[in-house]
RNA sequence: GCUGCUGUAGCUCAGUGGUAGAGCGCACCCUUGGUAAGGGUGAGGCCGGGAGUUCAAUCCUCCCCAGCAGCACCA
């Protein structure tokens, strides 16, 4: 006689099945709407298809659209198939490769055929139409164990050569399994999928944009086009994710930049910033803030040349290892035909090349290593707002995030192996401080070492060890502070801390890190004299907070969408007059306002107030003074404060007070 | 760097094989108005750069440059 499975339910019961029953069955069981309902299961906790047989006993786990999280990967990951499924049924000869979710839809790779162009934007439209009809037709999705070479006879006879490389190098104690769409499609997957793409909404989805990537996202292989969707569980959550998306493209750094005329950047210096006033006057709170920070942390500013001889570049390995991002420049006095356009100067074939620095570290090292240092001076921690040039690759730059000319708040920390962990655990206080000056919440992750590395496997273990520890002791490995380890990611010189910042729309940024490096040190030959009288090398910590004052600038606009705290606005207050004859008030309140330090301009042009209200609005200017014939003769000041629609009349005495004590920087308040 | 898309007034964008238009902004005039756009007049463009096709190119083709989205890169 047949043994009955025993499968347990969340509530507790037991029921028993026969052998071969699938988790469907189960539902079925339990009732109709379940049935209806039930779009995957988790078996023993492993999200599974709803139609795979159970193969003993098990804790079983219905899950239904109600279980958003896995409900969305699913449909995203059918979505996935459907879209890969309706390019080759509209483009026979269309090869594809593979098709995950993303964290809002999900995205195929597909090589379009050779006989045509790459797929474009106006291919979409088409492609999701076939996309619904695939979805209306309700096709099951099942599952199939295949063997190795089933699959690589399959692929290969239908020219699908991606698939085919990749069916052999899958791994040897894997089941190989493939999904059917229906009988006349399918797709080599993992799964687990939906019971047919029926359980899609054909509503739910859109197909949003295409772009290259790389097979296996490795440059030297062929490039394929990468179709991305959004895909939700209906319409109204893919509504809400349009409007998300435009919520967040009107944060955008770059455009809110102009608008409130920061800076902006221009074709003849792209990749560097034309920082306006308003946008530099941010930067120097930022700088005086963070000298405040570094000054009180033992920390003493350098500045080291922008220019160095590329022989310096050679030792310290850049030259090498880095050049390519490196600009150069001939130690020469350029020699120019003046005959007009299309005059180049002439580079001297015997000319000395000065290269402009990608990094301060270098230069650092050779301060260290002026005069003799005691391990009693140690540690010494030498910091510099340090602008750095690099030729970023010219698909990389974006806006103020990724640009060729940057300003780091860059420090080194020179000091003794044993002095590493307490440095680091320091620096992590240090960082947590300032994060939270500006009201962000970050993750911290150890990037471990990667597969092309300096150095031996025992100095590694310990490089490795000491950023864990370090941060193990300042109480900052675990889930609050988005701990996590990175394996491959680091330096090829030493593993790194990083510090990533989440801004209002979701998107992570790195700022901060820390790095133990032991590397350069060695190169440069930079020595102390230990306690025994001998020369010793001094662990390198390459460290920031900002990471650099571009990008951070860049993610402080789009996290407050422009509405800056006020010790960093701009403008801090604008005094507008209501009629002509408070003119002479409004400038008496503009100086006292300006006497106390308070950042103030004036606006007395022949305007009605509601479009200086409206203007001022805009411009995102915290504080609107009004002042009109009543608050002269009173000597008040009517207070609109950005983000209300009410006004406070108050003493200009009182507003002085209150826009001074809200000013001060974070740092420097008494509470 | 790769793939796709884009480049017209300071900004946001229409438009046409016969060298251009709107709104906002700007200047001037009228208006002195109590909390998110008062009215009028006017100035502004080598239609990203170069080459080609054409009687004629901002428009079509090619090459460059830059920007956008992604990929790769981020020592």
């Amino acid at each position: 006689m047949t043994e009955l499975l025993k499968i347990s339910l969340p509530d507790g019961s037991v029921r028993e099945m026969e052998p071969g029953a699938t988790p469907a069955d189960v539902a079925a069981a339990i009732g109709p709407g379940l049935a209806k309902a039930a779009i995957a299961a988790r078996v023993d906790g492993e999200l599974r298809d709803l139609g795979r047989p159970f193969e003993g006993d098990a804790q079983l786990a219905l899950v239904t659209n109600r279980d958003e999280e896995d409900a969305l990967e699913l449909a995203r990951h059918d979505f996935a198939h459907v879209l890969a499924e309706a390019v080759q049924s509209l483009f026979p000869g269309t090869q594809i490769t593979f098709g995950p979710a993303t964290s809002d839809g999900f995205y195929y790779d597909v090589k379009a055929p050779d006989s045509r162009d790459p797929f474009g934007i106006d291919d979409l439209p088409a492609i999701e139409e076939e996309m619904r009809r695939i979805i209306k037709a309700d096709k099951p999705l099942k599952r199939e164990v295949w063997s190795r070479e089933q699959l690589i006879d399959k692929w290969e006879a239908d020219g699908e050569a991606f698939k085919a490389e990749w069916a052999r190098e899958l791994p040897e104690d894997e089941e190989l399994t493939v999904y059917w769409s229906g009988e006349d499609w399918l797709d080599m997957c993992r799964g687990p999928h939906l019971p047919s793409t029926g359980k899609l909404d054909p509503q739910a989805f859109k197909l949003t944009r295409v772009a290259g990537a790389y097979w296996r996202g490795d440059q030297n292989n062929p490039q394929l086009t990468r179709i991305y969707g959004t895909g939700w569980l209906n319409k109204k959550q893919l509504d809400a994710h349009l409007t998300r998306l435009e919520e967040a493209a009107k944060r955008d750094h770059r455009k809110l930049g102009r608008e409130m005329d920061l800076f902006h950047l221009q074709e003849e210096a792209h990749g560097s910033v034309f920082w306006h006033p308003k946008g530099y006057r941010i930067w120097r709170e930022l700088e005086a803030y963070m000298r405040r920070r570094m000054d009180g942390a033992g920390y003493r500013e350098i500045k080291t040349p922008q220019l160095m001889d590329v022989r310096q570049w050679e030792q310290s390995g850049h030259w090498g290892k880095y050049a390519e991002n490196m600009f150069a420049v001939p130690d020469m006095v350029p020699e120019v035909d003046d005959t007009g356009a299309g005059a180049h100067p002439k580079v001297a074939p015997d000319a000395d090349w000065m290269a402009i620095k990608p990094m301060n570290c270098p230069a650092h090292v050779l301060v260290f290593k002026q005069g003799i240092t005691s391990y009693r001076d140690l540690p010494i921690r030498l910091g510099e707002m340090g602008c750095c040039h690099r030729n970023e690759p010219h698909g990389a730059l974006h806006g103020l995030m990724r640009v060729r000319q940057f300003t780091q708040d860059d420090a080194h920390i020179f000091c003794t192996e044993h002095q590493v962990v307490e440095e680091v655990r320091a620096f992590c206080q240090l960082a947590d401080a300032v994060y939270s000056n500006f009201g962000f919440e970050y993750d911290i992750k150890l990037a471990l070492r990667p597969e092309k590395r300096l150095g031996s496997d025992a100095d590694w273990d310990r490089a490795e060890q000491e950023l864990r520890d370090a941060v193990e002791e300042a109480g900052m490995a675990n889930a609050d502070y988005g701990w996590e380890e990175l394996p491959g990611e680091g330096a090829f010189y030493a593993p790194k801390l990083e510090w990533h910042l989440t801004d209002a729309i979701g998107r992570t940024w790195q700022v901060g890190t820390i790095q133990g490096d032991r590397v350069l040190p060695e190169r440069l030959d930079a020595s102390y004299v230990g306690e025994d009288g001998e020369k010793h090398r001094p662990v390198m910590l390459h460290r920031a907070i900002f990471g650099s004052y571009e990008r951070f600038i860049g993610i402080l606009i789009e996290h407050f969408a422009g509405k800056l705290p006020l010790w960093l606005a701009p403008v801090q207050a604008v005094v507008a007059t209501i009629v002509s004859d408070a003119d002479g008030y409004a400038t008496e309140v503009e100086r006292q306002l300006a006497a106390a330090g308070i950042r103030v301009e004036s606006d007395l042009r022949n305007e009605k107030i509601n479009y200086k209200v409206r203007e001022h609005s805009l411009a995102k200017v915290p504080h609107l003074l009004v002042v009109g014939n009543r608050e002269a003769e009173e000597g008040t000041v009517a207070v609109r404060t950005l983000g209300q629609q009410h006004q406070k009349v108050m003493p200009l005495a009182e507003a002085i007070a209150m826009l001074r004590e809200d000013a001060t920087p974070p740092d420097l308040r008494q509470s």
